[in-house]
DNA sequence: GATGGCCTGATTGTCGGACAATCATACGAT
DNA sequence: ATCGTATGATTGTCCGACAATCAGGCCATC
């Protein structure tokens, strides 16, 4: 019988200053807005270097939970923003290699849903915030930059309707991973416009009607037709993302 | 008409420095594994000091683009890991005040048709991996923390078993989140276990047998016990995760 | 030949101090 | 009341330093 030892692990002082903090954050000690105290004032609590705690803040900076306002010098607490966020789970999906098809698989799986919650929880705002989108889509697709946009924005004005952060959340990285593709396929094929604008319509009325099926259904529709439009301008599914 | 300028914004080196190096990890030019130069070596390429570049690397070492092998000095390029990536995410959703219900109906939505596909996509192996997760749920549910842990472990596999990985993505968080309020339901509920363990028998059969819809009934099944789970256990769905 | 000890150079983690640029604030002049 | 100025605080960046650890080579011992 071998004598086995644990691997002694550590930490170096910038990481554990920066999971002090990170906790205080988290157990909501330190609310969000609240400013931290100066760097050197900091280095004076802990103990340790003020670069010490500059790499620690960075650390916390790049996740979210510290952010300067701009014009501002000292940082304040913040909760990591949504946009940001899904921006690190789209970068890390596309380091992993996936594919058109593994984004437009989970869209087929996750939009109509979502727009059948949307239909029952929709406020008149939310309707007010998809029309315009929907307007938005139809009267400036002319730049494919643009109408790439607006199409993406409707999705998101769905998913504000579902009133539900987790959706919400589970749909951005989605979008950033469409877009491109979606580039491509807006510029080859001639009547993608025509057909998205179409599609946002009927699932504009249905989200305005509360009909929840019909929203489904045409979702489901609008998703559809993407991967139609994928053959069409002859985007290989299997092809990576990114 | 008053004159208006654009604001400028003037970037922090470090922040040059991370991005500079982000970009050639985004476009592959710097493969997964290789060794990145020493710190100094850095320094003396970008023309910046040791100081800066180290607050650099915090950055891309948080954001999981950067990591050190254990027992190495030299940082190695690498993908940031999907619980890493998730981890943040659910860190994110809790300081936005994510209820248990909006956990709750994300997952009534986006596990049933993962289960469809799983179904569908399935590879032996996955099958294994599933049935093993079965049986250690079934067998090792005595202490809390293990049964909530293979209940969690179960539905990762089926994530593994669409062999997508944007679905398996959207899906970590979720399971991070869920995680507290089935403790307190395991604990609670007496038939919660037995409950558990038969929904996972009767998806992990209709998987093994390709019976998509089957699975995707059963999952819509085993993910609604959980919402009367919670009633029995007296938790709040309004109630916010964390 | 394999093992372990030892030396040397490279690299990181941390420290202390320094300084210009910018921000915040109060004070005073117009 | 508005503007300019002085003053102190804070950050961004730099320099230099040192202990601890890692990597690799050399050598003695078994």
């Amino acid at each position: 019988m071998s004598v086995e030892f644990d691997q002694i692990l550590l930490v170096p002082g910038y990481r554990k200053v920066a999971a002090v903090i990170a906790e205080r954050i988290l157990s909501r000690e330190l609310r969000e807005g609240e400013r931290l105290p100066a760097e050197t004032e900091l280095a004076r609590q802990f103990g340790v270097n003020r670069s010490t705690v500059r790499e620690a803040l960075r650390e916390l900076e790049s996740g979210g939970l510290l952010e300067r306002r701009p014009g501002s010098k000292l940082m304040t607490v913040s909760r990591p923003q949504r946009r940001a966020v899904a921006k690190d789970v789209s970068r890390a999906l596309a380091l992993h290699d996936v594919t058109f098809f593994e984004v437009w698989e989970a869209l087929t799986q996750l939009e109509p849903p979502m727009a059948e919650i949307a239909a029952h929880k929709r406020t008149p705002a939310d309707l007010d915030a998809l029309a315009a989108a929907c307007r938005r889509f139809a009267q400036e697709n002319a730049e494919t930059d643009k109408a790439v946009h607006h199409a993406a924005e409707f999705f998101r004005c769905v998913g504000r309707g579902t009133h539900n952060q987790v959706l919400g959340m589970a749909q951005e990285p989605l979008l950033d991973l469409l877009e491109p593709s979606l580039r491509v396929m807006i510029d080859k094929v001639p009547q993608a416009r025509s057909r998205i604008a179409a599609a946002q319509r009927r699932i504009l009325d249905a989200i305005g009607k509360r009909d929840a099926e019909a929203a489904r259904d045409w979702m489901a529709r609008h998703v559809r037709d993407f991967r139609k439009g994928y053959d069409f301008a002859g985007i290989a599914l299997d092809c990576r993302v990114a």
